[in-house]
DNA sequence: ACCTGAACACCGTTCAAGT
DNA sequence: ACCTGAACACCGTTCAAGT
């Protein structure tokens, strides 16, 4: 009968991220997602480990994007200062638009315990194209050259911090533009960060 | 017989913010915390509304402690260029050293619905810290003249989204240290917000 | 007022059993 | 291989009852 084949794994990917853009995270229940499906609850053991596995795929997921993003950013802006600026515009409008996948990402849920070795990989992976970006733009004489990874660091986490409060919520009590707040970041950030003189 | 009386409720918090520091959030239960107080698991809720509400006061008292440590950095800085440093560093510290707090703060526990608008005060007001430290430096010709909650905003985000990186461990794959991360950041924050020449 | 114990409706996970 | 149904040990919350 209504077997679901190989799909199955995709299809609960696809509702486990539904159902928490829709309820939040604490909406997901394994029973909740397996009766949407029309499956049973413990059909889900058959292509994951446990919950916490299945919430491990899609940040896994989650970050795979962001890195295609961050990259796709960087190209189309030419490389150098349109294309790194585009870059902390992609961050933040990444997370704006997969807010699940953000919060499963870096909501400490995955990275309590030690997480599964691919899911750091892709998380390295993602973060590396920042340094990447750097590093050109410091051969380019167009960033300081301090330590691309210390540079890396910052950047990240002024990216992240906005991509946090705005997902939740906190910038909407201020009427903040989440888009004019980044693109006055990314000014900011230029003007901190551009080489000095020898 | 042993009656808490009036400091259970002072107990409970105490005991809760233990728990999340020791075994993290998902593994605060009201049955263990009842238990560790040789309570029944009911008797919280002659002082809580339910869980959510416990969670909302330990965010509210973190509210409380950060702005007092903001305030403090401030003025133990003398204002000024090393006032304003010090707070971004005090600001750090106190994630770092109350990362159980500071999760229920910004973890997306309480933000989801509408808060208690008590707590929503309380964050504000630690807020404000941060944009009347802005007013006073561009009074005194210290930083740029841009909209001081434009320019809070941003330093919010920069150094929530340390904070965040730090308490999570995302900065320990990589061997960051996270005082000297801040360092930087107050460094690149001045140079990228100095006051511009009239 | 403050606390208890039993009960209710949930949850993730396991496991023998079915196809 | 893939899925099911019953069972187990949890959870937050309610409520009548005790002091």
């Amino acid at each position: 009968m209504a077997y679901h084949h190989g799909d199955l794994r995709r299809a609960l990917l696809d509702e486990a991220v539904r159902t928490i853009q829709m309820d939040g995270l604490h909406a997901l229940t394994l029973r909740a997602v397996g009766q949407r499906l029309k499956v049973s609850r413990t059909a889900l053991y058959r292509h994951f480990a446990d919950k916490s596995a299945l919430l491990s795929a899609v940040a896994g997921e989650g970050f795979v994007m962001l890195r295609t993003q961050l990259a796709a950013a960087w190209e189309a802006g030419g490389g150098g200062v349109a294309g790194f600026d585009e870059m902390g515009r992609a961050y933040v409008r990444f997370a704006v638009a997969n807010p699940s996948h953000y919060r499963v990402m870096f909501g400490g849920f995955v990275a309590e315990r030690e997480p599964d070795p691919e899911l750091a990989r892709e998380a390295t992976a993602a973060f590396q194209t920042l340094v990447d970006a750097i590093v050109a733009q410091q051969q380019a004489g167009l960033l300081r050259r301090d330590p691309p990874q210390r540079l890396a660091d910052y950047i990240w986490s002024i990216v992240h911090g906005i991509a946090m409060l705005a997902i939740d919520g906190h910038f909407q009590h201020h009427c903040t533009d989440v888009e004019d707040l980044v693109a006055f970041a990314v000014e900011r950030i230029r003007t901190g960060t551009a080489a000095v003189a020898d």
